[in-house]
RNA sequence: GGGUGUUUAGCUCAGCGGGAGAGCAUCGCCCUUACAAGGCGGAGGUCGUAGGUUCGAUCCCUACAACACCCA
């Protein structure tokens, strides 16, 4: 074996064997275990927060797999609509094309071919990372049979009333030229002006009212003037009219409370074709609607010829300066306001009014709030339930049309009259609705919202609305693991169908994991260019790579000097390769039920020690044990019960890691998980057992059945931590597996399909374990005074044992060895109260005293320094102790255990502080 | 404006009604035959502020502050 651990060599052939030999599929037998895979965007990349969750869920399904569940994660892509459009268009327009020159048919074609080229992307890293779905089932949105389950809803919704089509307000983004949801526009603050404009009363065109508005272009849309209805100063003018300028409209003053009177000037426009609150007031007051905008954004032929075919933003400028020149300007203020951004384009979103499709969904909204009140339904961490309740008790209709190509096409036929007809296709429509053949019907342009069928995935993925043995098999699923971000996106709305369609919750629990931010705390993105590439860090890359990376294709080129500067900053050497196994380990071990996650450099190479730590390990472990004298001794071991103290130790130890591993799964805390691992193998097993061991197998007076029984324990306990990692670091776990199992007798294939350690109660050994505090604490002390005395560690020192107890005799004729070994002692001496300890360097455990004699060694001043030292500590603990003690109200009403332990404490202390001042006398006097 | 979090070691984070822990960083000694990506030992914290409940509060309650996020 090598002398460091090198994941490069191994991992990719081990992933190759794995899913070539189908290991990744249920099993069929025992209980049914499945995760869904968030499906990921078709033509992406793997980043940071896939990555975690990848990785959070691959520990689920590898932990149930090895648990004998019937165990599914099924994978897959959604068709990301918008994105993928997006990605398209662009490239079209690379070549100075439209959509719409190369027309529906071939655009669609277009993209199909970008789906197959780069579709395989986010696949090919996923496998990087070690995770386990099973691939053979692989499905995409855009699949027929995920198709048809869409278009089932959709007629199945429509049919019952709960999908209408309508001309509402939307959010429209004139980039896209598509509607959107609520959920995909970004409101955030930015600076922006309040123009303050006079509409001259029609009644007396020398007097006026002066509103106020931050979007100036809307005017030639205005409908009427608002005001409070309690507002003192504009009680008067209710009813009256104004003259709107430059449209030259009269339109009327209206009172609603939606006006805010502290606002401005307490006088509001009312533009119910552009606004969201305007049309509410608009429909209160049954105000006209006038529409002025084209669907890029341009005004349109409602607006005066003058502003015709201009770009809004043009147009504000304009008008602003006509009515300045009509000295209708009454002044400009700065002003800082919400700006809706699409969250794609980054384009301002534009309120329009247009025929849309919206589910209607107080009604899906009920059972599916009551689904989680009862608990039938689980949020972890817990409190997220209470962000799902807040959304869905408000909970709007949700536009789900979109002016798009790329998706799934609006099952809906219109004829020249209007009348809507929905069903599967243009036969059955005519079949449905009893219509001619010769009626020309022509189908809905608009495709559906790529979450319409996302929220369909539990179950359109197992072959529903088909009764599949699958659906019957693993529906509900058991958990999704998803981030906050798309709580409202995506959960609610499988809530919400899964109960509707299904008639069952599509999982029993979900658990919410935080977002990866970068060291700073920062959301990562391309923008900042603060992304971290999760094979990046599998591989490793060089600071001019990782540059190039971050600097391509920018939307702001000016950014990219600023990146390189702090991408050189924080990655002055580039990324060292760390490994999946690192990554992935570091992933469990950062994820805690907080919200966000700072990635941490650190953390990662710590955990690539880890594995390297784990790798060392084994080779000890493999070149103590060789194979043939191993396997009689193994034959042996079957029967016989473990003799030696060192191997009841560590087994009864590893009995409380197992324990609290399966707690840690079952409470989904992959951060507690990775650290009992951590510390078992690191702490325990390495730090300790194999320094136990190494005092076995040197000592020239073990027996054979000590030095076999301590080989077998080597090698289980080493088994079983691979095991119990596994689900955590595959790959390394595996590798060494593979060594490592032969040596049991174990002859199967893979690590993945073993089964996962239980604990078992009767290898749990009390004695042992506080024998090995014993142990402990004596070699501590040691190694303390050594290091305190700057006594070099080769130098072997003499140990006087004094005012023991039996129990200290009885051990130290037990462990003498282990102890001479452990603390590289020449030789201990147990002294009989009659006989004087030589002046010493001095510890306590318990009772007893432990003397190194200083002749020659020990530094006068040193010690009495240390002695200092923990005379002061046991002189505080004595004083917080006596203090409580002293105070009947603590000792009347303290719990008797804890009462106990205090006093034990006390007299400790006193013990400790009686014995260090004496020894400080001694050597004083030296 | 409404809501939800967070505030603990230099950094990143666990924890919890009975003298605060980890990883990384740091300091000292050591290349000891699994591992210097290591070993051994150490230092480091009035647990955001102010009140309250309690025998006892970092933990529970109230208020406040700072920061972050969500909704309008």
């Amino acid at each position: 074996m090598k002398k460091s651990y090198d994941p490069k060599e191994t991992e990719q052939a081990i992933y190759k064997t794995w899913e070539k030999n189908d290991y990744f599929k249920p099993s069929g037998e025992g209980k049914p275990y499945c995760i869904m895979l968030p499906p990921p965007n078709v033509t992406g990349s793997l980043h940071m927060g896939h990555g975690f969750q990848h990785t959070l869920m691959d520990a689920l399904i590898r932990y149930h797999r090895m648990m004998g569940f019937n165990t599914l994660w099924q994978p897959g892509v959604d068709h990301a609509g918008i994105a993928t459009q997006m990605v398209v268009e662009r490239q079209l327009a690379k070549e100075g094309k439209t959509r719409r020159e190369l027309g529906r048919e071939k655009f669609l074609e277009r993209i199909w071919a970008w789906k197959e080229e780069s579709g395989g992307t986010i696949g090919r890293q996923m496998r990087r990372m070690g995770v386990s779905p099973d691939w053979t089932r692989e499905a995409f949105t855009m699949d027929e049979n995920l198709s048809r389950a869409v278009r089932k809803t959709f007629i199945d919704l429509y049919d019952e009333g709960l999908i209408y089509r309508g001309k509402r307000l939307v959010n429209w983004d004139p980039v896209l030229h598509t509607a959107v949801s609520d959920l995909e526009v970004m409101n955030e603050e930015e600076e922006g002006n309040l123009w303050y404009f006079k509409y001259p009363f029609a009644f007396d065109q020398s007097r006026y009212v002066i509103i106020a508005t931050t979007r100036p272009e809307t005017m030639l849309g205005d409908t009427a003037v608002a005001i409070h209805p309690q507002d003192k100063r504009y009680q008067h003018l209710i009813g009256k009219t104004v003259l709107l300028p430059l449209a030259n409209r009269e339109i009327p003053i209206i009172a609603d409370e939606y006006v805010d009177p502290e606002f401005g000037t307490g006088c509001v426009k009312i533009t119910p074709a552009h606004d969201f609150n305007d049309y509410e007031v608009g429909q209160r007051h049954q105000l006209d609607m006038i529409n002025i905008l084209t669907f890029d954004a341009k005004l349109n032929e409602n607006a005066p010829k003058k502003y015709q075919g201009m770009d809004r933003f043009e147009a504000r400028k304009l008008i602003v300066a006509d009515m300045k020149n009509l000295g209708l300007l009454e002044k400009v203020e700065p002003h800082r306001l919400k700006v809706p951004r699409g969250d794609r384009t980054q384009a301002i979103i534009e309120p329009w009014l247009t025929d849309q499709w919206f589910v209607t969904t107080a009604p899906l909204a009920k059972p599916a709030i009551e689904a989680v009140e009862k608990g039938e339904i689980k949020f972890i961490p817990e409190n997220w339930s209470k962000i799902y309740f807040q959304w869905m008790s408000n909970i709007q209709d949700w536009c789900i049309s979109r002016q798009l190509w790329w998706g799934h096409r609006i099952p809906a036929w219109y004829d020249e009259q209007g009348n809507i007809y929905v069903a599967e296709n243009e036969s059955e429509v005519r079949q449905k609705y009893h219509l001619s053949l010769d009626l020309p019907l022509h189908q809905d342009e608009d495709v559906l919202d790529t979450w319409f069928s996302s929220a369909l995935w539990p179950f359109s993925t197992l072959g529903w609305p088909q009764n599949t043995k699958e659906f019957k098999a693993f529906y509900p699923t058991d958990v999704l693991v998803t981030a906050f971000d798309i709580i409202f996106f995506w959960v609610a709305r499988m809530i919400m169908f899964g109960l509707k369609f299904t008639g069952e919750i599509p999982f029993h629990e979900v658990y919410i994991t935080s977002l990866i931010r970068d060291a700073e705390g920062q959301k990562m993105s391309k923008s900042k260019g603060n992304i971290l590439d999760p094979i990046d860090l599998i591989d490793g890359i060089d600071l001019d790579r990782l540059i190039a990376k971050r600097t391509a294709n920018l939307m702001q080129p000016q950014m990219a000097t600023k990146i390189e500067k702090a991408t050189r900053k924080e990655f002055p050497e580039g990324i060292p390769a760390h490994g999946a196994d690192a990554l992935r380990f570091t992933f469990c071990a950062l994820a805690t039920y907080g919200r966000d996650i700072n990635f941490s450099m650190s953390r990662l190479s710590g955990s690539r020690n880890f594995c390297n730590k784990l790798w060392n390990a084994a080779r000890y472990v493999l070149m103590n044990v060789e194979e043939k004298e191993f396997k009689s001794a193994y034959a042996r071991r079957q029967c016989t019960e473990i003799q030696c103290f060192s191997n009841q130790w560590i087994l009864s130890r590893l009995q409380h890691a197992i324990e609290k591993v399966h707690e840690h799964f079952k409470d989904y805390r992959f951060d507690q998980l990775a650290q009992v691992l951590y510390e078992f193998t690191w702490h325990e097993y390495c730090d300790w057992y194999l320094e136990l061991s190494k005092a076995v197998l040197t000592d020239a007076a073990s027996s054979e059945a000590e030095r076999q029984e301590t080989q077998y324990v080597l090698i289980s306990v080493l088994e079983t931590i691979l095991r119990l990692l596994h689900p955590l670091m595959p790959f390394l776990t595996e590798d060494l597996w593979q060594s490592v199992a032969q040596l049991l007798g174990k002859s199967d294939k893979t690590i993945m399909l073993e089964t996962y350690p239980i604990a078992e109660k009767a290898l749990v050994n009390k004695c042992a374990e506080s024998d090995f505090q014993w142990i402990e604490t004596i070699v501590t002390a040691i190694r303390n005074i050594r290091s305190e005395m700057n006594i070099s560690p080769s130098k072997t020192l003499g140990l006087f044992l004094y005012k023991g107890t039996d129990s200290d005799q009885k051990r130290l004729d037990q462990y003498g060895t282990l102890l001479q070994s452990l603390g590289k002692l020449s030789e201990i001496r147990w002294l009989s109260e009659k006989e004087t300890p030589p002046l010493s360097a001095t510890a306590l455990c318990g009772k007893m005293e432990l003397h190194i004699p200083m002749a020659g060694l020990i530094d006068r001043d040193a010690e009495m320094a240390r002695l200092k030292k923990e005379i002061e500590k046991f002189t505080q603990d004595l004083a917080i102790s006596k203090n409580k003690l002293s105070n009947p109200h603590f000792v009347n009403n303290a719990p008797k255990e804890i009462v106990g332990k205090e006093r034990d404490r006390a007299k400790k202390a006193e013990m400790a502080l009686v014995q260090f001042k004496q020894q400080l006398k001694k050597i004083e006097k030296m």
